[in-house]
DNA sequence: ACCTGAACACCGTTCAAGT
DNA sequence: ACCTGAACACCGTTCAAGT
């Protein structure tokens, strides 16, 4: 199986025989594990395995599995769609933006607790994102000094919700406490009355909302 | 040392010679070697040898290590203000219980990815509080089935803003790219400027933000 | 009923040895 | 330069054996 990936591509001469492994075909056997199986089978084992390799040749090209997870996150960024801010009003682009942002991290909701605690310096996407980001609330007139304060409010609001979208459909069943909670138990029914998706319903109103207060507040005072 | 836990309360007559763990027990150490240690050193094993007991004896007391985050997910859940609904207006209310919740989940934050994908059943001081928060709304005269999205949508924004609250201060610190993305970098800098903690800027904000936007909403249509 | 000690089935990672 | 295989230092968890 080396061979096939070793003589595929035509090789200019003077290049080694055989280099398998780079940091892209890693990162995407990474991925591919993660999209099919979950981040429950992420192992550098598993990793190796899908490569047709032992477990410590991944170490000649990655210092550790966070770095590899970083490496995901790099590519998963690139669902983002930060082209919004370019053609559409502020309002309009950040209810794109955040929805594609939550749509993609939902999917892969075990990165974010390693993203929110990340220096951005290691990840050039994020880093453009924010660039598109800001560029849209700057020519929308707004304080420079509140910019940042209100893309992080929005990052926070859609991390929460990539989490919460990833909870089971009946995460809110009071099991045996049902008939003692009145207040809680009558919202609930109320909401499965409309037969919509709690999360998605959620996601939505609230990303209204704050993306509504925050422009409240933002250009005025 | 096992002798001092068993001889500290007069016995019952009856009772068992030496009962040294239970529940409660086992979860007060984890909590203290949480607290003292950080998430990363919570071990069976750690927990095991501050009780002065063998790991395997703890697992005739809790099922997994999941369950025992659970007991310290109801310990800690205990520090948010739900109290506030029966004393203040709803947006007053919901401004001081999200400001409690965000602070004790902030000490906490390896609790949350666990939290936001568990059935609330589970946790019934989860389930108190759920019942607090929607009597709050019901008073307020809010739309029924709008109260849930609500309460979900605040606890997106708030898990996710504690998550961002253990970030690095320098988070946002572009590195190599330093002066390659003027938007961003002038956002930084204008927020720098002010001399506030960007985090806790971007949750009072945010909170601010979601809140109002929520309140418009949530009465009217 | 509850604890100990050994064992199991994993992890991520290191390193000497090979080519 | 890059791979293999053995080894290390852990994990959480199980289980037979003791009391």
């Amino acid at each position: 199986m080396p061979e096939e990936a070793a003589q595929s591509p035509r090789r200019r001469a003077g290049r080694p025989r055989s280099v398998v492994l780079d940091r892209e075909l890693i990162a995407r056997a990474a991925l591919k594990l993660v999209s099919t199986h979950g981040y429950s089978t992420l192992t550098m084992s598993a990793v190796a395995k899908s490569l047709g390799v032992s477990p410590s040749a991944l170490y000649n090209h990655v210092d550790s599995k966070q770095e590899l997870m970083q490496w995901i996150q790099e590519i998963v960024m690139d669902g983002v769609d930060s082209s919004v801010f370019a053609t559409h009003a502020l309002d309009e682009a950040l209810f794109r933006w955040a929805q594609s942002y939550r749509d993609v991290f939902a999917e892969h909701s075990p990165l974010i607790p390693m993203i929110a605690v990340l220096p951005v310096s290691g990840s050039p996407r994020t880093l453009e994102m924010y660039e598109a980001v800001a560029g849209g609330f700057v020519r929308a007139g707004w304080k420079p000094e509140s910019i940042v304060p209100a893309i992080v409010a929005l990052e926070s609001f859609i991390f929460g919700s990539a989490l919460d979208a990833t909870a089971p459909l009946d995460i809110f069943n009071p099991g045996q406490y049902a008939g003692k909670l009145p207040q809680f138990e009558g919202a609930l029914d109320a909401q499965r009355a409309t037969g919509k998706n709690n999360s998605e319903t959620a996601f939505l109103t609230g990303l209204a909302a704050i993306i509504g207060g925050l422009l409240v507040a933002g250009t005025n005072n």
